[in-house]
DNA sequence: CAGAATCCCGTTGGATACTG
DNA sequence: CAGTATCCAACGGGATTCTG
C-alpha cells in the first residue's frame, strides 16, 4: 500500500525547482493557523463582517485579524466590501480562489481528524520510549 | 460552482468543538514549511540520512534540521534508525501516516501550483490599485 | 464598527562552536 | 557523520489606546 502511495504521490507533481520557490512561499503564507481558521469559517458561513470573523475565530487580536485579512485580499483568497454608512460595514467573502484552497486544504484537515488518535499513540509511545532510556 | 463546492465542503467536517482544538494544534504543528519540505524529500526519496535531508532542504540550518524530524518522529511521521557504526549512519523515512499526510498535502501543493498565477495577479492588481488611491 | 498605531515581550530560528 | 549547546537577532503577535 505504502508503494502504491508513494508512486502515486510520486507522479503528481512535475517538479520544476524555479516553480517550487514560489509554490512552498505561496504554501507558507496560506498554512498559518489564522488563515486556515479563517477559510474554515468564511466556508461556514459565506458573507461575514469583521465583527462577526473576530467572534467566530476565538483568540484571534484584531491586529492579526485585520492582518490576516489583508494577506488573503492581497493573494484574491477574499473580497472585501466596503459600505459607506455609519457606522462602518465591511463584509468579507471567499473568492473562488479561496474556496479552492478551502477545498485542498479539506484533505489535510480530515487527516488529522482520521489521524487524530495515532498521533496521539505515537506521542504516547515516544515518552515512554524516552523515559525507559 | 461555488454552491456546489460550498455544500460539499460543509457537508464533510463532523466540526466537534473538543476535537477541533486538537486538530487546529495538529495541522499547526504540521503545516510549516520544514515539515512539508521534508515530507516532499521523503516522499521522492524514500530512506534518506541526515545529511542527505540537509542537503536536499537547501537553507535549513542543522538545528531546525534536528528540531523538526524530532517532532515528526514524535508525532509517529517518520521513523529513525540509527546504525551503530562508525561514523554514525542515521536513516529517516515516512511510516504509513507519514506518507497519508503526504497525500493529503498533495491537494494544497497542488493547488498552489495550478493557482500561482491567479495569485501573482491578484497580487498585482491589489498593489496597482493601492497605488492609485 | 472597523481599523490604525504604538508598545512590548516571547518565541522562532540562524550562526557558531563543540562532541561521541 | 550526526548531532548537542549556546548565544543572539528578528519577527510574530498580544494588549492597549486612539480615530473616522
Amino acid at each position: 500500500m505504502a508503494d502504491d502511495l508513494r508512486h502515486q504521490l510520486m507522479t503528481l507533481p512535475p517538479s520544476d525547482p524555479a516553480v517550487d520557490r514560489l509554490v512552498e512561499e505561496i504554501i507558507g503564507r496560506v498554512a498559518d493557523k489564522w488563515t486556515m481558521l479563517l477559510i474554515e469559517v468564511l466556508t461556514e458561513q459565506e458573507v461575514c463582517r469583521f465583527s462577526e470573523l473576530a467572534r467566530a475565530c476565538e483568540g484571534i487580536s484584531q491586529k492579526m485579524l485585520t492582518q490576516t485579512l489583508r494577506a488573503m485580499e492581497r493573494d484574491g483568497l477574499v473580497t472585501r466590501t466596503v459600505y459607506p454608512v455609519v457606522p462602518p460595514k465591511v463584509e468579507y467573502r471567499l473568492t473562488d480562489l479561496g474556496l479552492g484552497l478551502a477545498k485542498a486544504f479539506c484533505g489535510v484537515w480530515l487527516w488529522a481528524e482520521a489521524n487524530r488518535e495515532a498521533i496521539e499513540a505515537a506521542r504516547a509511545a515516544y515518552a515512554a520510549a524516552q523515559e525507559e532510556a
